[in-house]
DNA sequence: CTGGTTATTATTATCGATATCAATAATGAA
DNA sequence: TTCATTATTGATATCGATAATAATAACCAG
């Protein structure tokens, strides 16, 4: 027996032995959570000791999720007097939308070349859990899913600093369209739109994977936040970007 | 006298009374200063210790610093085993850049038909305290003045949940920029840039503005990382994407 | 020797207690 | 009464000590 195996049992473990996560993830998940699925609305205040004796953890723990979360652009700290739930606009949303396929057309010509067997089949098992979490519907589960997988498929683009930036687009746009959506049923779908452009990256024709990923997310906005759509094509009128 | 100076001089104040800064925020600036200015290196490691002890404060402060130094991108924390600095590609700072146009083209637009009287006073007072930090030969002041001027700017939009991806990217090419130049002697144009910038905003045209900001990135890329600016070249050619 | 188990060490992660702070309520002299 | 000053309160910010972890060194049966 292991003396780490040891030492757990013998001295009162005091994380969960069977999934071996810090204290601080899970608190920043659960946070997280709350916060995405509008359980905490815009306007709310965090207070520090108050999360931690939810949380079953310290005001120094709860402190650094808060912290995460502030980067993440979920809070906002005012120091001394609390931790406010920040809200977006659909201007802000807008604007994550064109960073997002700005980053993400670049990301897929780039990953198209360098994709390897493995990550195709990672990606596979991704849009199956994903197709598992909506027939449970479960939207958190969904929007993780999601973004792994399109996180997944930039990180093959080989430009990690870039990763957060995407990251938090993402979490903003996934928080903008399911607070404002009249119905939020997940729907098949999601998998199968996956699944095609999936068939696309594994074609190795860049400029098709760039133009196939923009219009995933077209199509996306389009069914489930189509006045965010609206203000996509306002912009465009006075700009002349390209959007597909 | 208030109660807050007595206890101040009562019991021995923790912090400087002169400046009443968190030392929190002392630490983070320290630690990234020397990054930026690459006084540490890529691929060297922190250790949360060895900081606390150097800035005279606590593991958990430095924690602090370096989780809101992760969210920056400038180090890479890997539990248990340290921090280390992290490094931009040339490919990453060409998607910063493109990121930042963005960005700010749109803030132009916006910021320019809300700026008031005070905020280009404050505009102006930052580009002349820029000039000081020229003849001063200080370039981290004066990447921190530059990158105020335009988040300042920025921040008129009303856009709040973009300025930490902006803060980002300019950061970034910043850091890219410093590292990367042959010679890097602050230059008055700097603030005559700034100057001439401030000019098209106050004529409150929003396309000449986006134009202006658009062009002014492009210049100082084209004077002190010519390399990057041959790299977003190349990537124009396959997406033809408009730069200025 | 050698390979696997057991200490050691260096470091992060977490906690509980205390100091500091900002807002507000209480106080009291003019 | 009024308003400047002084407690009080409820919160964050910081600290110092302890627990958990990962890497490595020491150990020892075969």
């Amino acid at each position: 027996m292991s003396r780490h195996a040891k030492s757990q049992v013998a001295n009162k473990p005091r994380f969960d032995p069977l999934q071996n996560v810090k204290k601080g993830d899970a608190a920043y998940h659960a946070v997280r959570r709350s916060i995405l699925l509008g359980h905490t609305q815009p306007g709310e205040t965090f207070l520090e000791q108050r999360i931690a004796e939810q949380l079953n953890c310290s005001q120094g723990t709860v402190r650094e999720v808060l912290l995460r979360l502030e980067q993440d652009g979920l809070v906002l700290r005012r120091g001394y007097r609390g931790t406010v739930v920040s809200t977006t606009s659909i201007q802000e949303a807008a604007q994550m939308v064109e960073i997002r396929i700005q980053i993400e057309s670049t990301g897929a010509r780039q990953s198209t070349m360098s994709i390897g067997r493995d990550i195709l089949a990672e990606l596979a098992a991704i849009t199956n859990d994903m197709d598992e979490a909506v027939r449970n519907l479960d939207f958190y589960r969904c929007s993780e899913l999601d973004r792994a997988f399109h996180m997944t498929l930039f990180h093959q683009a080989a430009l990690p600093s870039l990763e957060p930036i995407l990251n938090r687009c993402a979490l903003h746009i996934h928080r903008f369209t399911y607070l404002n959506a009249e119905e939020m049923e997940p729907e098949l779908s999601f998998g199968d739109n996956h699944r095609a452009l999936l068939e696309v990256i594994q074609s190795r024709d860049p400029a098709a994977a760039a133009k196939s990923i923009n219009s995933h997310i077209g199509h996306v906005i389009e069914r489930w936040a189509p006045n965010l759509m609206e203000e996509l094509n306002r912009i465009h009128k006075h700009e002349s970007a390209p959007l597909r």
